[in-house]
DNA sequence: ACAACAATGCTGACAGCGTCAACAAAGATG
DNA sequence: CATCTTTGTTGACGCTGTCAGCATTGTTGT
């Protein structure tokens, strides 16, 4: 338990990931609330108004943290589609993906999506969501092509998809649904989004 | 511009709802962020400690305030709910009736989500949901009885129509997708919940 | 009527926070 | 090797939520 001079060189040399990592943690343990630029630069070792130098703000911390969750929430999708499947499956598996990572990170989605788009870093932002929902709009557009999916504007049909997911997601992250409940469910959502409530 | 002394009872007399009151216009005007007791108290004209004997925690006025929220949008979904309609129709008002508490209440809307189920006062809040979600069930099990929908889980079905109208919501609440979009598109979005993607 | 009590206000203090300005050390550049 | 830039440090400021102790008012039981 010495303290352990450690005798640090002066500049950390990786301040910001460090910062950003403890942050994440903190976010996923204690949540967004409790994350205090103080306290992230005391367990990084370094003085409090260090990582002033590197976000200008608390916000920019945030937004950086946002920014790298839409990144990897876009990678898990991209990850997860595979457009040699059927219709059904792949909108399955998409759905399955990002219900997990909603779940692994339910305080980062909220995040992500409590963003009020103040024109900086907007731009960034915006891109970062396009990305995301680009996987999906790819799936709706091929079935469409494929006469799989009714006609109609690619994008309204992603928005009410994006939206059914978004809603589930959010329902399983705030805790109102059991998350395997949730993930048990993902196969009967999907088939219900295809078919509709009305019977055939 | 005097200050006029005013000579203000001691005893304020409707100090909670003068506090909540001041929080609701706070965070529609400056957001969640932004709301602060002390503001608050010198808003109401008390001293920077009156609200603690009102709300032990800044988190237990946030919770009134959510509870509150959930009383006003179960009583407009109530409102908007006439069981003499045929289905579409009456999904659809419910569901213009909770996108245009949604328009109103973006921030509120936010926080009434983003309960992190803590032990305490989640009893009235969990009771407010349900009540809140009724409606919603009303409809799919009233339509379930007249064969208008398809058989299964009646939860399952209010869960799949809930979530999209929360993602829809939670979209245009956070400015993704503007606000005559969101209301316009709502017709078309009920058709689709009911009729499903896939070509009949 | 009045004493006791509960409810609701006030003041003052405390630690923690984000942010800024002024200064210092280390790297990078020419 | 001198100079400039980057990235640290320290110290201060005003703000915050919360608490303890005290004051005033309203209510209740006798």
């Amino acid at each position: 338990m010495a303290p352990m001079p450690e005798s640090r060189p002066y500049h950390h040399g990786d301040l910001r990931s460090t910062l950003l990592a403890g942050a994440e943690r903190t976010l996923r343990e204690k949540g967004a609330g409790a994350l205090s630029l103080r306290e992230l630069a005391r367990e990084a070792g370094v003085s409090h108004a260090a990582p002033g130098r590197h976000f200008k703000d608390k916000q920019a911390l945030l937004n950086a943290l946002a920014l790298s969750g839409y990144d990897r929430l876009g990678q898990a999708l991209e990850a997860a589609d595979d457009p040699a499947l059927p219709l059904q499956r792949r909108l399955t598996a998409l759905a399955r993906a990002y219900l997990a990572f909603s779940l692994d990170n339910p305080e980062l989605l909220e995040l992500m999506y409590a963003r009020k788009h103040e024109p900086d870093a907007s731009e960034q932002m915006a891109a970062a969501v396009d990305r995301t929902v680009g996987s999906l709009e790819r799936v709706i557009a091929d079935a469409q092509e494929r006469g799989e999916i009714i006609a109609g504007d690619p994008q309204h049909l992603t928005l009410l998809t994006g939206a059914t997911l978004q809603g589930i997601a959010s329902f399983a992250a705030g805790g109102m649904l059991p998350a395997e409940t949730a993930l048990d469910g993902i196969e009967e959502l999907v088939h219900l989004l295809l078919h509709g409530l009305k019977p055939r």
